[in-house]
DNA sequence: TACAATGAGATTGTCGACAAAATCTAACTG
DNA sequence: CAGTTAGATTTTGTCGACAATCTCATTGTA
């Protein structure tokens, strides 16, 4: 009933090949941008690109078209396209937005998340904790298993333009300008107990709380993540 | 410094003729769409639209994307693009994702607004009082009357990524559903009190406060508007 | 030497035509 | 008469070519 579903993989998926050559593009030229293939602020130049993917520059506008939408690339009229560079001000807007969307998104999980859907976070957060004390428990959980849990999260509010807004299009963004600060330490144990707090709330059907302790876990990963640009920032200026 | 700008308007402003064709017909597909000029559900038919603009299919079709990526249109692959048509729960979703939005822009504006811009708001407000005690007070008010309100608000957040949001894509979208519930009754003394108690608390640079009422009053919004909605449903179903 | 005008090259914007797919119609079969 | 299949028509997807614009180097002049 109402399953949560990731809409935005139309094409990439198992096997499943494209059904138009400008979706394909598109999202293998989101997956490169966000990998950080294209260099953030580089132009896109249409007939290179196009002979690289052997299509025409049709398809090849209308995926860049769908990019601009993503608020991946920047149009400008007679000047063609080029890769989004976010500054720090930009990467804290987002991380306001999304404080606020996954405190929504934690409010509504607590009013109706099921026992087995908490018993499902609470196996996610298991498995975060064996792989905290293997050896590259650090990487592992800052990278894909914080990811899981929070889409988890998202997709039990039920709320289906909500994990659009979130999973689809802000998580891409904040992982564009987290290729930057690529190692930066983190704080595994110190969240892996925040994760169990918020489950806790949800457990306990207790919205509010939910509410306030996801937007208070973003915001301590909203803060590492300034400092660590900052430090790059410093350390740019100070080589230089 | 860093004014707050509505990026969307590329091209219908005073006199400025569009840059390009597929922007200048995005922007009048877009204000046709939320007018209500195109039934939602409506498929798109790409030679006839081509044609009524006079224009060829390459730079529609990128209009489309655009569309596509404003959320006001749906594609499927070999199928066409069809006008978005919004259920109950989906502008349910979109109300909570604004509650929450809204709620984050009143924070905002209450750490950052000056003493200027709360009397700029104020002014607004007393315009606004003038138009309801007039004859067509009520229609005014809730239409844009209430939006202007909206709009500075969340100008005042000094996050442009939120405007952007907000004001360029979700208020586009209630807009569109709005359409059907054309004379809903409204409650312009009520929400007139309320904006002057958010002001009150942004006055006052109580972030805490004006976020809980802006949520409340929104919250008040999609109330009414939800009803109407549900109106609408039983007088097509007894009617029929 | 500094600076503006000019022109060549490259890039974006637009178009019409063709190919592939879907839809509709109508005839055919059980 | 219902259902299915085959063909015709419409619509979408893709391509290559041309026009408009921008960029940049070169040249000429003060």
């Amino acid at each position: 009933m109402s399953e949560i579903v990731d809409r935005s993989a139309k094409s990439n998926a198992a096997g499943v090949k494209a059904q138009t050559l400008a979706d394909d593009v598109f999202s293998q030229m989101r997956d490169a941008i966000v990998r950080g293939d294209f260099e953030p602020g580089s132009k896109i130049n249409e007939p290179q690109l196009a002979a690289q993917y052997g299509i025409s520059r049709g398809p090849l506008r209308e995926a860049i078209r769908r990019l601009e939408g993503a608020k991946l690339v920047e149009i400008k009229p007679n000047a063609g396209a080029k890769v989004i560079s976010l500054k720090k001000s930009q990467a804290f807007e987002i991380y306001e937005i999304r404080e606020s969307l996954e405190g929504l998104a934690c409010r509504l999980a607590a009013r109706k998340a099921s026992s087995e859907d908490c018993l499902k976070l609470r196996d996610l957060l298991a498995a975060h904790e064996a792989q905290i004390q293997s050896e590259d428990g650090r990487l592992y959980y800052q990278k894909a298993g914080d990811l899981d849990f929070h889409y988890q999260i998202v997709s039990l509010s039920r709320n289906q333009r909500l994990f659009d807004l979130l999973c689809g299009e802000l998580y891409h963004l904040l992982r564009l300008c987290r290729v930057k600060t690529s190692s930066q330490p983190s704080r595994p144990e110190q969240a892996f107990k925040e994760h169990h707090h918020i489950v806790d709330a949800i457990e306990h059907g207790d919205a509010e709380l939910a509410d306030i302790l996801m937007r208070r876990h973003i915001a301590s990963a909203k803060n590492t993540f300034i400092n660590a640009l900052n430090q790059i920032d410093e350390e740019l200026s100070s080589g230089d």
